[in-house]
DNA sequence: CGAGTTTGACCGGCGC
DNA sequence: GCGCCGGTCAAACTCG
């Protein structure tokens, strides 16, 4: 999912293509652990240390046999809380539906206290995809989209 | 007609 | 215990 030789862009009308193509090949800053809600809190310092965390063990799809439901209540409740993989980027882009190869289907936005702008969430298209995707643009360039990644793509792709 | 998008409300966790 | 914040779902509308 790193490179996606297929750039599909059908939007962006009015959009001037020298951002994106700044954006393709200057990459990413990478914000990875940016578990920073607080200002205060967040470390400018951290280091670059993403891991690929690949938890293939989780069931595939067909696990949730509770489709729908007020009371969730599963058995034993034993499940993992493992942390999924999140992964954030920094992008200079005023685009921030910025397509990676992959259908979106936005599911909420919210405002942030800490942000004048808007929180859009998004979720993969495909069923059975546990992927999230959070995009928000930054509070101190308004003109820099962060967009956050969460799980990983159980499926090649919209194909 | 369908999928995707939009907005509001609800819920859960955490802090105080 | 209540309030705040963030996240998710659901119903309705719009576009293709």
């Amino acid at each position: 999912m790193s490179d996606s030789p297929n750039l599909r862009s059908p939007d962006s009308p009015d959009m001037d293509f020298n951002d994106q193509s700044d954006f393709e090949l200057s990459e990413y800053l990478k914000i990875d652990e940016w578990l920073g809600d607080d200002p205060a809190s967040m470390v400018h310092g951290a280091p670059a240390n993403y891991f690929y965390q690949s938890n293939e063990a989780d069931d595939s799809i067909g696990s949730s046999s509770n489709p729908e439901g007020p009371s969730r209540h599963a058995e034993g409740g034993k499940e993992k809380k493992e942390v999924k993989e999140r992964f954030a980027f920094k992008t200079k882009s005023e685009i921030e539906i910025l397509d990676d190869g992959f259908k979106w289907r936005k599911y909420g936005k919210k405002m942030v206290k800490n942000s004048p702008n808007p929180r859009n969430y998004y979720r993969c298209s495909v069923e059975g995809c546990p992927v999230k995707k959070r995009v928000e643009r930054d509070r101190d360039d308004p003109r820099y989209v962060i967009t956050t990644y969460e799980g990983i793509h159980n499926h090649q792709g919209p194909f």
